[in-house]
DNA sequence: ATTAAAATTTAGACAAATCTAAATATTTTT
DNA sequence: AAAAATATTTAGATTTGTCTAAATTTTAAT
């Protein structure tokens, strides 16, 4: 089966919303997608008559199995292209997603192939999300939220948790990025803030919106104050 | 100015056309689209509004200079895409085409200049087609039909007139490929056929047909059979 | 349990791109 | 120069994807 731009959006965006809440409703489709719950309507009968979406009127809806599986096929598509952009074209890391956005409706099962393979089968694109397979598999991270890093635990920012120009602009003047080593020194409960080292350079503060976006993985063996041997 | 993929595959399919016939009608349009005639029409009425076409009903239509300008444009996408993936991704020159359709409407300007660094700044493709640079400007060859080459006289071959998958298949199973050298021993008045010696292999002899669709360089300073000096 | 608010769907309209069939203009043949 | 053939345009319909406004259903509040 194949599908029109226009429907690849949609079902890769109830896929991502997916991810929070179990049941995608229309209005949060459409805020995501950025048009009217009337058109989200429209869509997803479309969708259920192509039987790519579990949809009862007024009850929400999730990806069917089918679905979930063109859904990780877009995926893989964007995030290969991200890789390849700033990987080889040398693109900075917050330019490459509205491209992508563009390069995922590219149909060419073949050509994805080759470019999975020219890439060496990177398993991370440069936000530190998984690459899908060719069968949808991926790996799983371990990664937390850095708001849960326990203090003076070092870790490794894996993945963001957002492609806005804005989040990734700011990272950029902070300094922070994929595979960026970082402790938590304190935490401020007056505003959620937290101040935070990266590895030999002095701390500094982040807001509480800019932590809650940011995912690390706690480095293997690293010093925990007051941990016992 | 943006343009639709439609828009574009009809500005892109008008500046091929000009090269044979300098003013384009309807139905050669029509044809080369695989579209209808009032399909066409449609369209005059649209770019014509956006000043890309001198048109007037009846009489024919040629591109505007932005048009050319736009044209020009797209086919450099078309070309540096179908040299990335012949040279980078490992794909035959036969296979490249219908992807590079797809691919040469992805609008970021960024996105082809550093595609374009990326490969080295080409300056044909793998059909041996000139690649406009960021100006539209491109090497101009004095390229011949291979029909008007004369008589053992070693040739280039440096493009072919057509993209057709039947054309490229044939021309693979016969071992002709941009770059290969060659020469005509003899031409067959009954059928226009010409016998043909790729270096170092056998002469055989190929169809009117296909002949019409190879262009070539003569090789400076070959043997001519028969010259002075 | 009603009422009010919010979410969702339906109805009807619109723009883009296409088509078929009919009308009109141009070119070619007699 | 008229008739026939060909090319082109116009008229009206269709599909896809979108929108606004109205109707309906669900959820939350009194
Ligand atoms: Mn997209
Ligand atoms: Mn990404
Ligand atoms: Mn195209
Ligand atoms: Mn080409």
């Amino acid at each position: 089966m194949n599908f029109s731009t226009s429907e690849e959006n949609y079902i890769k965006a109830i896929y991502h919303l997916q991810h929070s809440t179990e049941l995608v409703t229309t209005n949060e489709l459409a805020a995501e997608l950025q048009t009217k719950a009337a058109s989200v309507t429209d869509m997803l009968k479309k969708l259920k008559a192509k039987k790519i979406l579990n949809y009862e009127p007024y009850q929400g809806f999730t990806l069917s199995e089918e679905g979930r599986k063109v859904a990780l096929g877009i995926v893989r598509k964007h995030r290969l292209w991200e890789y390849f952009l700033v990987q080889n074209l040398g693109f900075g890391w917050d330019e490459v997603h509205e491209i992508a956005e563009e390069l995922e409706h590219i149909n060419s099962p073949i050509l994805i192939e080759k470019l999975d393979a020219y890439l060496s089968f990177p398993k991370f694109d440069p936000h530190g999300d998984p690459i899908p397979d060719i069968n949808g598999k991926m790996e799983v991270t371990k990664q937390i939220n850095l708001i849960d890093l326990e203090l003076n635990r070092e870790a490794e920012v894996s993945a963001v948790g957002s492609q806005s120009t804005e989040l990734l602009e700011l990272l950029r003047h902070k300094n922070i990025g994929i595979g960026t080593v970082l402790e938590v020194i304190r935490k401020f409960s007056f505003d959620n803030s937290i101040e935070i080292r990266i590895k030999n350079f002095p701390p500094f503060s982040i807001s509480q919106q800019l932590a809650q976006t940011l995912f690390v993985n706690p480095v293997y063996g690293s010093t925990i104050v007051g941990s016992i041997s």
